[in-house]
Order: C-alpha cells, then sequence, then structure tokens
DNA sequence: TTTTGTAAAGTTTTT
DNA sequence: CTTTACAAAA
C-alpha cells in the first residue's frame, strides 16, 4: 500500500461517522462497492471520501470524476464538497452523465467531423424524426409504430449495438425486426445529416470515441485518477461500458509524451480507482435500460473490489423503516439488506381511502394545512403518484385548498410549443445543419411557407447537394412565387445576421445571447403575431416567449463567458428533479421517479391501488411487479416523520369512472404500523352518491369487515382501527369534487354564512390574504375547517 | 395554405 | 376527457 506516504485523513473528516462509513472513507485500492441503504449518508460518505483523497494529497481536484445521474445531484455534491475543501472543488468534475459526455464530445467534436455547436435531440425530437421514417416506409400497417421503433432503437443503444451490428444478429425472417433495423438506419443517418445526438447517443458516443481514438482515451483516463458513481444501480450498459473506458488500464504505446503521473514498471497507465455507490433495492429504472447486473457483479467485473455495506439509517423513524423492510421483503432474489435507526419508533403512518381521485386529494390538502399549522414548513412537504396523469386531480384540489404547490417534473416549460420554436431558432443559429430545427421555424411564425413548399426547398437542396440552409440562401433559385421568395430570403438573412453577431471574431465584439435572441425575435415578429390574435391562450404563450428571454438574460449575467452552445447544452440537460427550489415556501409534487434521492419531513404516497401501483403495464414485464415494489419502497423511504398512504377506490379514466382496488403492496405492511383514517372498508361500505346532508353511514350500520371486495382486503386494513362515532362528522357522502366557479368579486367577512358545493354550510372564520390571493377559512358544520381559495371555491354567500 | 371541423386514439416511469 | 390526425372548406 503506497498510501502510507500520504497524509493522513484529517480527524474532522471521519469523526462522527458509524465503522462501516468510516471504512468506506478510508479504504484505498482499485474499486470499492458501497452499498447504501436509503438514507444511510451515502451523499456524506461520497463528498468526505472525496476530501479525504484531496487532503492526503493522493489527488489533485482535477483527478476526481464525480457522476450522478440528476444534475439536481450533481450540485448538491458539489456544494457539500466545497463546504469541505472550499475553492478546491473547480477543478473537479462533478457532473452527470450526459453532462460530462457531452463536455467531452463538444471538446473533441472536430476529430468526429461535427461541429463543436451539434445539436442535441430531445425525446421529442427524436420521436418526430422517427415518425417521419416510418410515414415514409408505411411501417406502421406492419405492426411498427414510431414509439415501438423508438424502444426498440433506445434499447440497441443503450446495448452498445450500432445499426451494422444489428443488421449482423437480426432475424432476417422476421419482417417487423427488418423494418426496425432500417428505420434504425435512416434515423441514424438522419442525426448525422443534421449534426444532432439524441439523449442515448449521447453516452454511446462517448465510449464509441473513446475505443475509436485511443489515443483521445489515453488523454481522459491520464486526467480521471479517480472515477464515482453515485446511483449505480441504475446504469445501464453503455454507462458501464463508459466506465469501464475511463477506468482500466492504458498500454504504454498510448501512453501521451508529456505524462507526468507514475506509471507501471511496463510503461503503462496503471486502472484509475473506482467507487460505486448504490442499492440494488432502488433500482427503478429498468425499462431505461438500467441493468440491475452492473451491481450484483460488480465483485465478479472488478476482482478484489472491496464491498461495504450501509444499513444504518440516519433519515426515518423505524416505523417508516419497519414498513420499507417489510414491502422490499417480499422481493427474493435480493442481498439481504435491513434498514435499522437509533432514533424511535415514531409516529404510525396515516392511512386514507378516499371515494375518488378528489376526495382523496381532499384528505392530501386537509393534512398539508394540519402539518402547516403545527409548523411543518411547506417545502418540507411532498406528495408523491405514479403517473404524471394524476396530477390533475392534486392540483385541482390544491388550488382549491390554498395550499401552495410546485409541480417538479410534468410538463416541462422547454416543451411548450413556443418554448421549442424559440429554441429552434438558437439551435439552427448554432448549428446550421440542423434540418429538423430549420424545419419547425420555417412558417412560425406563420409565413406562408407550408408543406408544399418545404420540399420544393428540400428537393433543390438534394439536387444541388447543398444543405437546407443554403438553399434558403438561394430563395430566387427554387422557383416560388415572389412572394414566398422574399419571405424565404428574409427568414436566411435574419439567421445568418444573428450567427454574424455573436461571431467572437466580430470587430465590435459579439452580441450578448440574450440580445441576439431579442433580435431574432423583433425581426421575425414572433411575439407581435402572437399578440395580435386577441386569442388569450396566444398571450400567454407570449408571456412564455418573454419568460424564456429571461431566462437567457440570466444566462447572461450568471455565464459572461457563456456562449450559445452554453447556453442551449444548459436547457438541453434540465432535468425534472433538477428544479427543486428548497428556499420556497410551497409543497413539491412529483412522481415516485423523480422523488428517488430526496428526502421530506412528511410525505403523502398517493394513489396505492392496484393497477397504479403496481402499474398494470409491469404485469406483463418480466420483474416488473419486483421494480413496481422497489417504486413503491423508495417512496416509502423518502419520509423523515410522517408518512401517509392514500388512495382511491375509484378513478376516472377518459372520463370514465372505474373502480379501484388497494395495492397488494398495502398487505405488506404490517396492520400495526397503519392507523386508518379512513380505510377502504369504510369508503366502500359507504352509501356513494346520496345527497350532502345525509345522515349517511356516520351511524352504527357500518361493520368493519364485512364488506369485502376481495381478499386483499382482509387482515391488515381497518380491522384494527378503533370505531369512532365520530367520523360521521368529518366525512361526508358526496365526493369531492373538482368544481370551481370564478368568485374573484366574492367579498367575504367573518362570521358570514355560506354554501359549498361538496362541504355544505359552514361559517367564516376568517379572510386572509388580498386580491386574487384571497383565502377564507371556513368552519362548515359537517366537515370541520377547510381554507379556501375564494377566486376558484365553489362557493356562495348565504 | 390555412382554418375549421369531426373522428379517433391514448397514459408508466425519464436522462 | 384531452390531444392529435386527417379531411374538407375558405
Amino acid at each position: 500500500m503506497t498510501y502510507l506516504s500520504y497524509d493522513p485523513i484529517p480527524a474532522d473528516l471521519v469523526d462522527g461517522l458509524n465503522p462501516p462509513q468510516r471504512a468506506a472513507v478510508e479504504y484505498r485500492g482499485d474499486a470499492l462497492l458501497i452499498i447504501a441503504g436509503a438514507g444511510s449518508g451515502k451523499t456524506r460518505v461520497l463528498t468526505h471520501r472525496i476530501a479525504g483523497l484531496i487532503a492526503t494529497r493522493e489527488a489533485w481536484p482535477s483527478q476526481i470524476l464525480a457522476i450522478t445521474f440528476t444534475n439536481k445531484a450533481a450540485a448538491e455534491m458539489r456544494e457539500r464538497v466545497g463546504h469541505l475543501l472550499g475553492e478546491t472543488v473547480q477543478g473537479m468534475w462533478i457532473s452527470t452523465f450526459h453532462s460530462a459526455c457531452v463536455r467531452i464530445l463538444r471538446r473533441e467534436a472536430e476529430k468526429f467531423g461535427y461541429p463543436q455547436g451539434f445539436t442535441i435531440y430531445d425525446s421529442a425530437d427524436s420521436k418526430a424524426l422517427v415518425k417521419r421514417i416510418v410515414k415514409a416506409l408505411e411501417a406502421e400497417s406492419l405492426g411498427v409504430t414510431p414509439s415501438h421503433a423508438l424502444n426498440r432503437i433506445s434499447a440497441l443503444k443503450n446495448e452498445l449495438i450500432d445499426p451494422d451490428g444489428f443488421a449482423r444478429k437480426v432475424d432476417a425472417s422476421n419482417p417487423r425486426d427488418q423494418l426496425v433495423l432500417e428505420i434504425y438506419r435512416q434515423y441514424q443517418r438522419e442525426l448525422e445529416r443534421n449534426r444532432a445526438f439524441d439523449f442515448d447517443d449521447l453516452i454511446t458516443q462517448t465510449v464509441w470515441l473513446f475505443r475509436a481514438f485511443p489515443d483521445i482515451a489515453a488523454l481522459y483516463r491520464r486526467r480521471f485518477r479517480h472515477v464515482l458513481v453515485d446511483e449505480y444501480q441504475d446504469t445501464n450498459h453503455a454507462q458501464y461500458a463508459l466506465i469501464r473506458e475511463l477506468t482500466h488500464a492504458t498500454p504504454a504505446q498510448h501512453v501521451p509524451a508529456d505524462t507526468r503521473i507514475e506509471l507501471a514498471a511496463d510503461g503503462s497507465i496503471p486502472p484509475a480507482s473506482l467507487t460505486v455507490v448504490g442499492d440494488s433495492d432502488q433500482s427503478i429504472y429498468a425499462f431505461r435500460g438500467a441493468d440491475i447486473r452492473n451491481i450484483t457483479e460488480f465483485e465478479h467485473d472488478f476482482p478484489g473490489a472491496e464491498t461495504i455495506l450501509l444499513e444504518q439509517n440516519y433519515r426515518s423513524t423505524q416505523n417508516i423503516l419497519d414498513a420499507a423492510n417489510a414491502v422490499i421483503g417480499n422481493n427474493f432474489d435480493r442481498r439481504e439488506k435491513s434498514l435499522w435507526t437509533a432514533e424511535g419508533a415514531g409516529k404510525q403512518i396515516v392511512g386514507f381511502a378516499g371515494f375518488s381521485a378528489h376526495d382523496e386529494a381532499q384528505f392530501v390538502a386537509d393534512e398539508i394545512h394540519k402539518l402547516h399549522d403545527s409548523g411543518t414548513n411547506f417545502n418540507d412537504i411532498a406528495v408523491f403518484y405514479r403517473t404524471n396523469a394524476q396530477t390533475r386531480a392534486l392540483e385541482e384540489i390544491l388550488i382549491r385548498s390554498a395550499v401552495p404547490y410546485r409541480l417538479i417534473g410534468g410538463t416541462k416549460f422547454y416543451e411548450r410549443a413556443e418554448v421549442k420554436d424559440i429554441l429552434a431558432y438558437l439551435l439552427s443559429v448554432a448549428n446550421p445543419n440542423d434540418e429538423l430545427s430549420l424545419r419547425r421555424i420555417i412558417n412560425a411564425p406563420k409565413r406562408g411557407i407550408g408543406p408544399a413548399t418545404v420540399t420544393a426547398i428540400s428537393n433543390f437542396a438534394n439536387e444541388h447537394d447543398i444543405t437546407f440552409r443554403e438553399a434558403l440562401r438561394r430563395a430566387d433559385d427554387l422557383g416560388v412565387g415572389p412572394k414566398l421568395r422574399g419571405k424565404i430570403a428574409e427568414l436566411a438573412q435574419i439567421l445568418d445576421h444573428a450567427e454574424a453577431s455573436i461571431d467572437p471574431q466580430r470587430p465590435t465584439g459579439p452580441v450578448l445571447v440574450s440580445k441576439m435572441l431579442e433580435t431574432i425575435i423583433e425581426q421575425t415578429g414572433y411575439i407581435d403575431a402572437l399578440r395580435a390574435t386577441g386569442n388569450p391562450q396566444d398571450d400567454a404563450r407570449a408571456e412564455n416567449v418573454e419568460e424564456f428571454i429571461n431566462v437567457a438574460k440570466e444566462f447572461d449575467k450568471q455565464h459572461p463567458d457563456g456562449n450559445l452552445v452554453d447556453l442551449l447544452t444548459e436547457v438541453a440537460l434540465v432535468a425534472a428533479a433538477d428544479d427543486i427550489d428548497d428556499e420556497s415556501g410551497a409543497v413539491s409534487l412529483m412522481t415516485l421517479h423523480t422523488a428517488k434521492g430526496l428526502e421530506y419531513e412528511a410525505v403523502f404516497l398517493t394513489g396505492v391501488e392496484e393497477e397504479l401501483l403496481p402499474h398494470r403495464m409491469s404485469a406483463d414485464e418480466p420483474g416488473g411487479l419486483a421494480e413496481e415494489r422497489r417504486l413503491f419502497y423508495v417512496g416509502i423511504t423518502r419520509a423523515r416523520q410522517v408518512l401517509h398512504l392514500s388512495l382511491a377506490v375509484s378513478r376516472t379514466q377518459y372520463g370514465e369512472a372505474s373502480t379501484a382496488m388497494p395495492s397488494r403492496f398495502l398487505d405488506e405492511i404490517p396492520a400495526s404500523l397503519i392507523a386508518w383514517r379512513q380505510s377502504p372498508q369504510d369508503v366502500m361500505s359507504r352509501p356513494t352518491l346520496r345527497p350532502t346532508g345525509s345522515s349517511g353511514w356516520g351511524g352504527g350500520e357500518r361493520r368493519f369487515g364485512e364488506v369485502r371486495t376481495s381478499n386483499v382486503l382482509e387482515g391488515a386494513r381497518g380491522l384494527k382501527e378503533p370505531f369512532n362515532p365520530r367520523r360521521g362528522k368529518r366525512s361526508f357522502d358526496n365526493t369531492v369534487t373538482g368544481a370551481v366557479k370564478d368568485n374573484a368579486d366574492l367579498e367575504l367577512a367573518h362570521g358570514d354564512r355560506v354554501k359549498h358545493t361538496d362541504f355544505g354550510d359552514g361559517t367564516v372564520r376568517a379572510v386572509l390574504g388580498t386580491g386574487s390571493k384571497r383565502v377564507a377559512e371556513v368552519d362548515f358544520d359537517e366537515v370541520g375547517r377547510k381554507k379556501l381559495l375564494i377566486k376558484v371555491a365553489p362557493l356562495e354567500k348565504l
């Protein structure tokens, strides 16, 4: 062990760590696997390990490469390492797989004949491209849909199989596979022609780059002597290959001449040290190609690797951990691992079964207010769900109940048509070869250039062997009418002008990116066209465009030396979890997938129903159920103090109501851990659709355990709950609806009697806030106290 | 070419 | 229920 010659690890980096954590910080060797259960302090271990390598002078900051899955996780790690080391953190690469690869690819672009400003296509772009190819091949009639083809292509890329590789192994007698092959070929050809990469390419092309240019690979291997990978259980084969490329030894013949690091006896660069952290119980990205074997076979892949198990949890109460352990214990074929905490049992898990999704959402809203009233900040509360479609009911009720919330992910700002249009202008400037972007903007705003003209331009470009963009410049030769000619030339001129204005060689210096963007918008009249329609939706779109200009301005302010390509890279790689703003006083809403890696004081896990969690789509996938269970496990383990599990026994899909069964996963939690506010039996035995105000089911006719719609309901739930005659008071016969009303002008004051569509009659207790944000606190006769946003509450004054 | 209308299809999770 | 696709009309 050569490390004895280095300085010792400073005590403050290991003090306060438990023995396995400490071992993980101190271990020195080529390969280290840290199996880190949820909440076991893995980020702490990783950051301390990095800091230790620097403090002992075993590594320069520039020799560290730390890889995470989200920018958010990368930013957090950077901040925490910075906290330990100060400025030193600047020289480290702490980034996601994707941004690290983009950085490498942009830097080496010329080596493989790409412009440094190549375009990154998002999933929508890829889909549009595949759609066009599928249509041209009439593949759909043979059962190959665009999404099917896209899935196949993505899976192939994740396995590092290019079109030729696929051609070699494809079943020649299977016409559908032959079609997929042809689509893959054309798709890849199109990407290349546009000088674009899709998301998967970012990883795979970096691997190809390293394999095709061993001398380039050697530069990176020489540089990165310590590679650390977070969430290793979610790596796919391509990412695994990338790690291998970065960490294996470099034979002497490829070692660069000016290498100053210590070489092995045979003149080669020794392998870099690799640390991976993961938890196979939290592997939830198999659908994206994540291969759990990367972690389960790590010791086999890296002989001599050390494995350290972190089981002590510093996040949740024992009750929450007991539930999590019980659930995940139903997955067979896993390395035995059991989370425990030194803190107490904590509160019981709260269960609630609503009649409808709105009913469930109302429970969430009410509980959030209770938590907030007792001192929990809104930003310490999160609501999780399996599918994005579930947000609608939640949002409706949260708005109505005056709960401030933020949607994390979902339909993102950058996916809006108008923002994509503006982005396409910038992409066209950055990468003139990007025909897809040009096609997008050629008639936005409306210039009278329809599909026919676009085809004419495209044909002209093909005939003369020039790019689409160059064809635009030669508008006069296209053989189209004079009016169109003028429009096309104008567009070409606007783009050329924009391109020239940010040229670093420009005599007066390049113009700011935001300035260039403003000029484009002004010259094209994009915003003016939206404002002119008088359609309120278009006004909103115009505002989104203005919002994007602000993003660009902010970028210019934050990155004085940044260029257009940097802005576009940042925009292309923003992920859902990235824009979580911890400072805002708002509840966070997100899917279970986005929740991974995060933690909250109080968690609401909604829609815990059969067909939803586990999702029906998972039923016929191999290992699907186990992955759904892990997803549920991830959700449970995000909670520090309070966990709520809720469901709705009926849910509307495409406007049609359908009944839902409680999830089988609920049965896997010991009954004693859950206190049901309203159990599935309660709600299913409740007479439904009775008019509000009837005495309903509140009396003694309700018998627990009597209504058993399926054996799923037996045992665990409801039966333990003591009968509570008061419950009739806080429940309501009608289900909560999504009804809203424009009440902007309604004046309310203390003592007013009001009538609410869902909650019945009540007395106004207080009115808070002003204008459209006025909130009424009402004591309802039947259902107790609620907070209501007056502007949208279905409320009238009596 | 664009607008307008009607019909059909679609929802798992995401870097 | 929503979004998207395609056809016919302006």
